[in-house]
DNA sequence: TGCCAGGAATTGC
DNA sequence: GCAATTCATGGC
C-alpha cells in the first residue's frame, strides 16, 4: 500500500538524503528525492519528498502492513520535531551551523547489524577507501533486490574464514573483529533487538565486550542504530576537525577540550555531531 | 612522499 | 594506569 504522510514541523528530507548517498550502500535518487529502504520481511520501501523544508510531505511507497510503516516512521524520525532542538542549539557556539542545516533530521540506520558492520569496517580509514571496502563486503556477501543492496545476514558472515576478508583487503584484525561479531550475533549470543530497550550505558557495556567495538563504535551504533539523541563520540576525527575549524585552532582539539565544552549542547548531543559533520562535508546541491 | 584516515587492541614502562 | 605502537591500505 502507499502512504501519504504530512508533517507539521520543519523538515529537509533532501538534506536527510544527501547524507544516505554517502553511504555506497544506499539506493538514493536525488532528482526524485527518494531512498529505497529494504525491510526486513524482503520487500522494498520507497521514501519520497512531495513537500518542502516547512511544510514536509511524503509518499511511501510499497508498506506491507502498520508495522512497516511504524518502522519507516521510526528510522527517519518522522515523529519528532526538530524545531526545538533547533531552538536549543540557538543560543550556543553552534548556532550558524544550524541554522545553516536546519530541518537535518537524524536517520537511523536501515539494518542494525548492518550499522555494526559499517561501522567496524569504517574504523581508521579514510571515507573513500572504507567505502570501497564497504561495498565489497555488501556485493561479495549481501543481496541485490530490485536494484537495492542489503546487507549480508550475520549468519553467513559468522562462517567466512579471515583469508577470505583478507583478499577483500580487510586487515587481519579487521576480519577477525567482523566474523566474531557476527558469530555472537548469528549464535544469539548477542540480541542486537533487545538493545533496543536497553540504556545508553548498559548498550555500551553489552557492546564494548567484543573484540573490535570501542567507545567510538558503541557511540556511533547508539546514535544512528538506535538514534539516541546524547552521544558524542569524541574519538572522531571527522568531529575533531570540525571543531577545529569552527573554534579556529591549529590543531585538532584533543578529548577532554571537547568533553569541557560540549556541556552546552547536552542533551541533544547527537545532533551537535550529525551537524558539526555536515558542517565539513561537501554537499553535492551546491 | 610521508602523514593521515568518521579506531581499537596490544605492548611497554 | 597510561602512552606508544601496531594494524593495512588508499588518499591527498
Amino acid at each position: 500500500m502507499n502512504v501519504n504522510l504530512t508533517l507539521p514541523y520543519s523538515y529537509d528530507f533532501d538534506r536527510a538524503l544527501e547524507r544516505l548517498a554517502g553511504n555506497p550502500v544506499h539506493s538514493v535518487n536525488l532528482e526524485q528525492r527518494c531512498v529505497h529502504v529494504p525491510m526486513d520481511e524482503g520487500n522494498i520501501v520507497t521514501v519520497q519528498a512531495t513537500g518542502t523544508l516547512y511544510e514536509p510531505s511524503f509518499i511511501i511507497k510499497g508498506v506491507y502492513s502498520e508495522k512497516q510503516l511504524d518502522h519507516i516512521k521510526w528510522v527517519f524520525h518522522f515523529e519528532e520535531s526538530l524545531d526545538g532542538i533547533a531552538v536549543h542549539f540557538s543560543k550556543t557556539d553552534l548556532a550558524p551551523i544550524f541554522k545553516e542545516h536546519l530541518g537535518t533530521p537524524l536517520v537511523r540506520s536501515f539494518s542494525l547489524y548492518g550499522e555494526l558492520m559499517k561501522s567496524i569496517i569504517h574504523q581508521q580509514l579514510n571515507m573513500s577507501f572504507a567505502n570501497v571496502l564497504l561495498m565489497r563486503f555488501v556485493e561479495k556477501y549481501g543481496s541485490e533486490i530490485d536494484g537495492v543492496w542489503v546487507y549480508p545476514e550475520p549468519e553467513r558472515i559468522a562462517t567466512v574464514p579471515v583469508e577470505e576478508l583478507r583478499e577483500l583487503q580487510f586487515s587481519t584484525r579487521k576480519a577477525e573483529y567482523v566474523i566474531g561479531l557476527s558469530q555472537a550475533i548469528a549464535s544469539n549470543v548477542l540480541d542486537l533487538e533487545s538493545l533496543r530497550e536497553k540504556s545508553d550505558e548498559e548498550v555500551t557495556t553489552e557492546l564494548t565486550a567484543y573484540r573490535g567495538v570501542g567507545p567510538w563504535t558503541a557511540q556511533g551504533f547508539l546514535m544512528f542504530g538506535l538514534g539516541r539523541a546524547n552521544l558524542f563520540p569524541v574519538a572522531d576525527v571527522g568531529l575533531q576537525n570540525a571543531l577545529k575549524k569552527l573554534w579556529q585552532l591549529d590543531r585538532k582539539p584533543t578529548q577532554d577540550e571537547m568533553r569541557a565544552r560540549f556541556q552546552d549542547w547536552s542533551p541533544y548531543l547527537s545532533y551537535a555531531a550529525l551537524y558539526l559533520w555536515r558542517s565539513i562535508e561537501v554537499s553535492p546541491m551546491k
